[in-house]
DNA sequence: AGGACGATATTCT
DNA sequence: GAATATCGTCCTG
């Protein structure tokens, strides 16, 4: 097994921060964009509320219980695809969301497929922007980003520092600062800006 | 710089 | 039927 994979076999918590810092490279016909992973988050089924392996195996979330290093692609909102990177034995519900990154490569492609960013660092600052930016679909879901052909991630040197603190839009217990688990390099600008959950809509009745 | 809001489909209750 | 691991635009300050 490759060391990429052994420490991919890890719970989401556990590997998020050593994320920070690697690249993920996306080739197609249009060419290559890589990115420079600077923010994440954990998800770890087994004992966190807010993951979408939590109370267990769907059709949707099949992949985050498949074998490590794998991508966990889902689409959200009526209009965005988020991915993720596998983790834990296979068997675990377990990942880790692609938040933010650095576009290193393919500045031009990524500019073109991203036009409404008016700076770089927009490009792919957001989970949604770095799927559009990189150019992964939801096709790619369940790709081995480890043996990587089409996505390839490549891990680096862990970073000197990292920052840690609730994750954003996660609602409920799971986003509580019980699970601060959300990991981005201090300071970097393409690192998403932090909102809390949406509050729940309180349910206001009208007066007859 | 930051809050409100609408868009829009899949998933789960 | 309601919520959602979001984003862009339009406001206000």
């Amino acid at each position: 097994m490759s060391l990429s994979r052994t420490l991919l076999s890890a719970p989401a918590p556990e590997v998020a921060p050593l994320l920070l810092g690697a690249l993920l490279h996306v080739t197609d016909h249009e060419g290559t964009v890589t990115v420079r992973l600077t923010e994440v988050e954990a998800y770890h089924g087994p004992v966190d509320p807010g993951s979408h392996s939590y109370r267990g195996r769907t059709e949707r979330n099949r992949v985050m219980f498949g074998p490590p290093g794998h991508l966990y692609t889902y689409f959200t909102y009526g209009m965005h695809t988020c991915a993720n990177v596998v983790c834990s034995p296979e068997g675990i519900g377990s990942g880790i969301l692609l938040r933010g990154g650095e576009i290193v490569e393919g500045l031009d492609l990524a500019r073109a497929r991203r036009a409404t960013s008016r700076v770089d660092a927009d490009l792919a600052r957001g989970p949604a922007r770095l799927v559009v930016a990189t150019g992964i679909t939801l096709g790619d879901g369940g790709v081995d980003v480890v043996a990587g052909s089409r996505v390839r991630l490549e891990l680096r040197e862990p970073v000197a520092a990292f920052s840690q603190g609730p994750r954003t839009g996660v609602s409920g217990p799971g986003g509580s600062d019980e699970f601060p688990w959300r990991f981005w390099i201090p300071g970097d600008p393409t690192v998403s800006p932090y909102k809390a959950a949406a509050v729940k809509k309180v349910n206001v009745r009208e007066t007859p």
